[in-house]
DNA sequence: TTGAAAGCGATACCAG
DNA sequence: CTGGTATCGCTTTCAA
């Protein structure tokens, strides 16, 4: 029992055009008096366009495919939300897939959002992706035959892109340990070719260097930026190292520590300077509040959707990197 | 340079007809000459059909609306992933609202899904709704025009909906605290009308009257579910009760109070015996680890998602309410 | 200022 | 087994 343009066309008694104009605000001059008319109908008549229509006949569907590793990890959902208030403001639609950061999948559905028709693609890639290796990501990437914006990670490749500067951030972090009279830093980073894990190791590295301590690779421990991998590298931490700071690359391994920790009765933060990533916001609600590499994600998904529109309309290629803070809390202490 | 089908047909010296038949597999008796032709065309020229001309002929968009209060909410954010991934394995697409807990916005994006032509609506509700009394809620239900299912609320009304048996909650909570000693027990619940707060309390109640302790007012705080009324309310707890246990009736509210309470340099863990609700699995990072009510997030999302397709089919009505219970950890200590 | 009619890319009914 | 063709609801060009 819909009501479609051609019946407010017969009960207005004008053409199918003119509805159409008049609904779309088009500025045809169409008689002040119609307009009032049809749009009074309309209205009253609680009018709904199709939007399968209006998507077939101007080829565009106003649908942003965004595609996700892993929504309940608080970092995606954060950013997830930035993305999809800032499509909502713009009148976009968010087509949101969840990958559980299985390559695959991420593949497969990246192919069905093509068919789906949607304008455009922000692609939040899983690590799974990016561990396999850059021969993979190349392959999977230039395959996308639509405007896509890769978000959160970064790629030699001449794409559309936006991330946060990692090095800076893993930089940054170690600086701030090194300050404070720490010499023997633990690092926790993502597991190889892991999206960023290799750029904030390389930042930790560079603090080291610029402060003349020598690299020791048997304080780089690496993860699945998961609870349970916190678990499990705090272990080794405790028994083969003589660390006296630890700096997690993720906030959840930072909380799988402090599981640990507190399960074997130890307190982590008495034992070790600590820093995070990610400045989840839990962080302020530890004692102490725990010092975190802060990234802004609201900018970065607002950021991604306005690259995607501008990519969409202007067919260029962008490339923007964030800059990332410390924010210094309670958890890092003087030597 | 899209191919369509009548290329395709073109190419295949067949009709269109016999090109929708192959390549959606219909049962037709197309000679298996053909049809292998036809799929090696589609697949060398990576065919990719047009959803919305599909959508349009069909009238079905395989694209589900679903409208949350705020994706940052780990209990919505956990919610959403079990939605999406029930979904895709359906082979359903999600179109995601998020709504910021504001119930003009909530009503406006129900009406552009519907315009957006999704099949049906899986609505979580905003507090913000049903904080503004049973009219309003009515008057915005029934005013969907779409199959629909209410997620995670219950209304007396008689349409589709699935929800935790919130009373329950509240009784088991409250009857544990009970069982430990406590007597003098203070309830944070949601704003008067907040979904499920109302449900929580009368199951606190409940528990209290079976046990012949009498209810006191004055141990019975309201807040916004979020970190913010956990730190407001802790210290009004304080001050003003001699309570020496507290049910939070959401874990965000549980955060806000340790939070407050790192601030003071106190422990909010020594000092009462504490109960959370959603089970958030932050809970099992702090020392003691957190009892909590216990909702299967997971179930609540595939579950709904299998209604919502049952509704769409079968036109019926569903109603289902699902179980809680009590994840009795470490924080509750006999008095 | 307004209308007729040609698409957009599929589906599905009816013939043959 | 296969093909013509109307149809879905809207946009847009071209004429009037």
């Amino acid at each position: 029992m819909k009501l479609t343009m051609k019946d407010i066309a017969k009960m207005a008694n004008v053409s199918m055009t003119t509805v159409s104009l008049v609904l779309n605000n088009k500025k045809a001059r169409i008689s002040q008096k119609k307009i009032n008319e049809i749009k009074k109908i309309a209205a009253d008549n609680n009018y709904i366009p199709n939007s399968s229509a209006v998507s077939l006949a101007t080829n565009e569907s106003k649908t942003i495919g965004v595609v996700v590793p892993n929504i309940g990890n608080p970092f995606y959902s954060l950013l997830l939300k930035a993305i999809s208030d800032a499509l909502k403001n713009r009148g976009y639609y968010a087509l949101i897939i969840n990958t559980n950061d299985n390559h695959d999948d991420e593949s497969q559905q990246v192919q069905k959002l093509i068919s789906r028709g949607v304008d455009g693609i922000l692609l939040v890639p899983s690590n799974d992706l990016f561990s396999q290796g850059s021969t993979v990501v190349t392959e999977f990437l230039k395959d996308i035959s639509l405007p896509f914006v890769l978000v959160n990670a970064e790629t030699k490749l001449k794409i559309n892109q936006i991330n946060f500067d990692s090095v800076e951030g893993g930089f940054l972090a170690t600086q701030l340990l090194i300050q404070k009279g720490h010499k023997k830093i633990a690092i926790i980073t993502g597991e190889k070719g892991y999206v960023n894990a290799d750029d904030r190791l390389k930042g930790y590295k560079k603090a080291l260097e610029q402060n003349h301590i020598n690299f020791d690779s048997n304080l780089v421990f690496r993860g699945k930026y998961d609870i349970q991998s916190g678990n499990e590298n705090i272990t080794k931490i405790i028994k083969d190292t003589e660390a006296t700071a630890i700096f997690f690359c993720n906030d959840l391994m930072l909380y799988g520590a402090m599981q640990k920790m507190n399960q074997l009765k130890l307190n982590l933060f008495d034992r070790y300077s600590i820093i995070g990533y990610d400045d989840t916001f839990f962080n302020e609600i530890f004692n102490p509040e725990v010092s975190s590499v802060k990234q802004d994600v609201n900018k970065l998904g607002s950021d991604a959707v306005i690259m995607m529109l501008d990519v969409i309309k202007n067919k260029v290629v962008n490339q923007s990197k964030l800059r990332v803070e410390v924010n210094d809390r309670e958890s890092v202490k003087q030597l």
